[in-house]
DNA sequence: ATACCGATTTGATCCAGATCAATTCATTAT
DNA sequence: ATAATGAATTGATCTGGATCAAATCGGTAT
């Protein structure tokens, strides 16, 4: 791979601890590659052959069952997706397409699997990768449990609000549809939240929102950190 | 702790590969205490001071919000619980209480963390353990979003019945109210479920069930590897 | 055996959210 | 600009599952 995108990926935190030699082996054996919108990089049920990263764009990790689907997350750069998968050497559990333009390192998984057992380093940091993945799963799962679409859906903005600058306004980085399903709820379903939440001074325009009465929203979300602080 | 429970604790494969020395100073530093049912263990938000190991009984882990409750998880011999809290130095993000008298192995987190840092291959098979909590996370996650409730019940009674040999009968290690809330339902809907499924050969006995017609079951459930098969 | 207490079931009703249908809006291609 | 296509919204209706209420069951303590 390009030289040039070394050092962005060897930021993140999983490789950061990495011994020089391990990560360059790694990233020889490795393809950097840009694909375009709304391709499908891998399915649910198949081997998986790679750990997937994020440099540049935004991936949709997304799975189906009886005729429904749902989408279960997003990655956007940097990061990992399907890594537990990876480290199993089982199936991927989730189908993951990219919803834009996106440049992705793909690192053979076996590649993964000789890093794992051959530096320390490497192996600790997974593990507080996969602890914070794992974590994140639990918040998901107990927003989904315990919450009402409405309540999920405030959190969410507020949460999306925190990430980004907490200045007002918010930016979607998905269209509507997609962040109906990731909140589970129909399209239409989100469409008549967002009217709901206009008292609360929710004013949506297009893929941008505003908050202009934080009080009153968080009133009605009722956040909780123990499922909407992701970063502990 | 007594030396006469080691031995169960030393074949769960999160401790097997671990250097005899780093085991025994760990088990040294541990408590084995006995619990009466119904006794909350731990609290969503406290510090995580302990990894649990369910060496006999069961424990329930649950999880609030606002009013609200939700039975996450169960846990039964021998299985460890709350390892990502403990390894991330974090806040239990569940609760845990006793269902019924329980022996549980209390190991300080310090201890987990310490030998982490020391020891390579206990780092190794943490992340084999993590991988997996968080496959079985992601595979309830799936489960709540994408299936009815009714669904959600048949695959469950036929999850329990292939892990307790598959010979036509199921015992519940919980009562009703316990499973509703696993399900993500209420009582009420539970037991009208439980009604909707005689046709299809299930026959409730109090905490046993009967499976009368397997095939038929399964065309209702349509089981999916990628969500039922807790192995993988 | 009897009284008691919680779990479970059953019945009636309600409601959040899904579905179906139609319209409007936004973006892209011509 | 205009047509075409898909996203988003709005309206009408339906339904899975929740809630509320009452009855029944089962195990425990007296």
């Amino acid at each position: 791979m390009r030289h040039s995108d070394l050092p962005i990926v060897r930021e993140l935190s999983l490789f950061a601890n990495m011994a020089s030699d391990n990560f360059e082996a790694i990233m020889e054996a490795s393809y950097l590659q840009t694909f375009p919108a709304h391709v499908e990089l891998i399915r649910e049920g198949d081997p998986a052959d790679f750990l997937y990263i994020v440099v540049e764009g935004s991936v949709e990790l997304f799975a189906k069952s009886n005729g429904r689907e749902a989408t279960m997350g997003n990655v956007r750069p940097v990061g990992a997706f399907i890594l537990a998968a990876v480290l199993k050497d089982a199936v991927y559990l989730m189908s993951a397409r990219t919803s834009q333009r996106s440049k992705l390192l793909m690192i053979p998984s076996q590649n993964i699997r000789d890093a794992f057992e051959k530096d320390d380093a490497f192996a600790r940091s997974i593990v507080t990768q996969l602890a914070s993945s794992y974590r994140g799963m639990v918040k998901e799962y107990k927003d989904l449990k315990l919450r009402t679409a409405l309540e999920r859906l405030a959190n969410r903005l507020l949460r999306y609000h925190r990430h980004q600058g907490a200045n007002g306004s918010i930016e979607l980085h998905h269209d509507k549809r997609k962040l109906a399903s990731l909140l589970g709820m129909t399209p239409e379903n989100l469409s008549r939240a967002f009217n709901t939440l206009k008292p609360y001074g929710v004013q949506v325009d297009g893929t941008k929102i505003h908050l202009k009465d934080l009080p009153a929203l968080e009133s009605l979300a009722k956040p909780n950190e123990l499922i909407d602080n992701h970063q502990t």
